[in-house]
DNA sequence: TGCAAACCGGAGGCGGCCTCCGTATGGTTG
DNA sequence: CAACCATACGGAGGCCGCCTCCGGTTTGCA
């Protein structure tokens, strides 16, 4: 049940170790996407390919920890978007640049499709109990505001959202996805009470 | 521009191993999903791996003649579905089809979001052309019908449908998908003409 | 200062990718 | 039917990335 506290404090070269990994990941993922050798990434961060394995048992978990920070400060805007606007329009602000910050991010489409999946590995449970959250709130809120429809499921549109995401690392993709989460929108405003 | 047409005929032999590596190809795939070794299917087919570059050069190649003849069928089945329908029933009908088709094939949904882009591949652009000409008949009947808004680019919704089968490999995509389509299928709806 | 626990690093085994070339075979011609 | 050659075969081999394992090193505590 401490899952997230640190079993114990790392051993100081441990934790430079660990560090110089996550810096490299991120650079690396960012060039070249998630498929990046390991070997290069234990390379760039002048460690052993023995080290990055000890610290990331598998390629998901150095890419999770890569990824953390970003999707968290991504999920947290919820809550700002939510107080500053009404919930259909933070609902779509949301999603908009839920999706334009993964356009930005090369690699980390395929992460949050993981993510967004059910039955995946524990460590992807976090990021999308988090995700769900995020969506959660807003839909509550408009549905309560009479801005969409009822029967929505988060999980059905986080699901969306991630497919949508698999498409970036294309030319026009940010304007076409940012158009394809509008027609979402309007789809969850079909048949609302308000639009009767 | 004859690019369909066999330069020549194969010698027998070839033909035989080309035929046997296509069908060890779509039985692998189907069990172990794109990612197979290529190995494998040589061995399946029985065959060298070389024999099997000679017919194929790359992945792609492979696993876009495994799949054409089942995408080339459900592109054909838009326009009985237009002869038997309403326009907008016939898309939504068309695009649960084709989300169902994908789930029931393991690894074409990969196939089909590298067909769905835009610079890829060569042997990508035959599928994506029938694609989109399917689509853009029933999306062109259902705006003169005024059943959906004006405003649909074809190439946008088939990305989506890409982005959407990214997701089979789960256990309730089937249900999810098709409740993602047809809340899709909703924001087309929403602001048409006779909606109004 | 000394020692145990924690940590490091990379050699090495495995398996997949793809190329290259010596060998085999189908088909054609006289 | 024989002989020839274009076409096709197959797998050895080089390369690379994955991941494990363990002898050696470092850290931090007493």
């Amino acid at each position: 049940m401490t899952t997230s506290v640190e079993a114990r404090a790392l051993r100081a070269d441990a934790q430079r170790n660990r560090d110089a990994l996550l810096i490299a990941a991120i650079e690396a993922f960012a060039q070249n996407g998630t498929e990046t050798s390991l070997e290069d990434i234990a390379r760039r961060a002048g460690v052993g390919i023995g080290t990055l394995y000890r610290h990331f048992p598998t390629r998901e978990a150095l890419v999770v920890e890569a990824y953390r920070r970003g999707v968290d400060t991504v999920c947290e805007d919820a809550a700002r978007l939510l107080s500053e606007e009404p919930p259909d329009a933070a609902l779509l602000d949301w999603m908009t640049a839920f999706v334009d910050y993964v356009a930005s991010k090369r690699g980390l489409a395929a992460t949050l499709k993981q993510a967004s999946d059910v039955g995946h590995h524990e460590l992807f449970a976090d990021m999308r109990a988090k995700m769900l959250t995020a969506l959660q709130s807003m839909i509550d809120a408009a549905i309560a505001d009479g801005a969409i429809r009822s029967d929505v499921d988060p999980a059905d549109l986080l699901r969306t959202l991630g497919g949508l995401c698999m498409m970036s690392d294309q030319p026009e993709w940010k304007e076409q996805a940012r158009r394809m989460v509008a027609l979402l929108m309007d789809g969850l405003r079909y048949g609302a009470p308000a639009a009767r």
